[in-house]
DNA sequence: ATAGTTGCAAACTATTTGCTTTTGA
DNA sequence: TCAAAAGCAAATAGTTTGCAACTAT
C-alpha cells in the first residue's frame, strides 16, 4: 500500500487539523496508523507500520508526532515497563489497564466507580485530581474450558 | 562523614545480612544511605547522599545495588515520570503516590478499602490480582490560611 | 513567501556490561 | 582461598536535537 491509496481522512487526520496542524503527508500516515491502531504500540512499532505505508519516514519523525500530538491531547502515553514509551488514541472516560503477567497483553476497562473513589481520596489529602494512572498486573484464573 | 563513623547497622543492611548478602563497604554505606531516606530518591541522588559518606562508590555500583535490592524485594521501584527510576524501601503493606503537579512533591497514603475493590475488578476481568500501580496527580486546593 | 516540518546523523540520558582488580566470608 | 563485587570506561537503548533542505498554507 502507498500513501495515495490511503486517501480518505482518518479520525486522527481531522483531529489534527481542528487543532490547525499542518498536515503534512508524514503525519498523514502517521495519523492512519494511529487510527487503525487497536493496541497499545511504541515509537519502533508505530514506524514500522507507517514504514509500510510509505517509506519516506524517519524514526525522528514519529517521535516529534507522538510527542506533538501528545501535548495536543490527541494521544496518551503509557509506561507499561519494557522501558519504552507505548501510545495510544485518547478516548473519552478514563480507562484503565490490567497487564497479563505471563503474555504481556493489555487489557482495557474502565470504571466510574473507581473514579469517584479516588477523586475522595484526592480531596481528603487536600487535592484536587488532575488526572491519575491504575495498572493491574495479573495472572489469568484458570477455568474448567482451560485444557 | 566518613564510612567509619557510620558504625552502627542500618536497617537495610540488618536485611541484607538476613537475605545471606555479601556485606561490603559500599553497600553498607548505599544500605545507610536507604535507611535514613524517607523520600524517593533516583540513582543520581543515591549516588550523592552516599559519596558524602564514602567517595569511593562509583554509580555502576549503585545501579548494581539497586537493582539487586530490587530483586530481593527490599526495595520499591517507581516511574513517576521524569526519565529515571525512584526508589524507596519497601514497607508492608501496598502505599499508594499523590504527585503534586505544581511542586512534584510526593505524597503517600494506602487504602485498604481501595485494595479490595481492585481485587474485585480483577476477578471479574478473569483475573488474579498480581501487582498494582495507582498514581495520583494533584493541585493543592486553596485554603484561606494560604496567603 | 515563509514559518513550520523533515531527514540524517550526532548528541544526550539513563542504565548495563566486560574486564581487570579488589575484597568479604 | 576464591566466588562475588567494585571500578572504570565502553556499550546499549530510547529519545532528542542541530542544521540544511523541503513543503503546506
Amino acid at each position: 500500500m502507498t500513501r495515495e491509496k490511503m486517501n480518505n481522512l482518518s479520525h486522527i487526520e481531522r483531529l489534527c487539523i481542528k487543532k490547525g496542524l499542518k498536515m503534512t503527508g508524514q503525519r498523514r500516515v502517521i495519523a492512519h496508523v494511529l487510527s487503525h491502531a487497536h493496541d497499545h504500540p511504541d515509537v519502533e512499532e508505530l514506524y514500522r507500520r507507517a514504514s509500510k505505508l510509505d517509506n519516506n519516514i524517519s524514526v525522528a519523525t514519529v517521535y516529534r508526532t507522538v510527542r506533538l500530538l501528545e501535548e495536543k491531547g490527541i494521544l496518551e502515553k503509557h509506561d507499561f515497563g519494557g522501558g519504552r514509551a507505548r501510545y495510544e488514541v485518547t478516548e473519552q472516560g478514563t480507562h484503565y489497564h490490567l497487564i497479563d503477567v505471563d503474555t504481556g497483553k493489555v487489557i482495557e476497562f474502565e470504571d466510574p466507580e473507581h473514579i469517584k473513589m479516588i477523586e475522595i481520596m484526592a480531596k481528603k489529602l487536600g487535592f484536587e485530581l488532575v488526572q491519575h494512572r491504575l495498572e493491574l498486573f495479573g495472572r489469568r484464573i484458570k477455568t474448567e474450558q482451560d485444557s
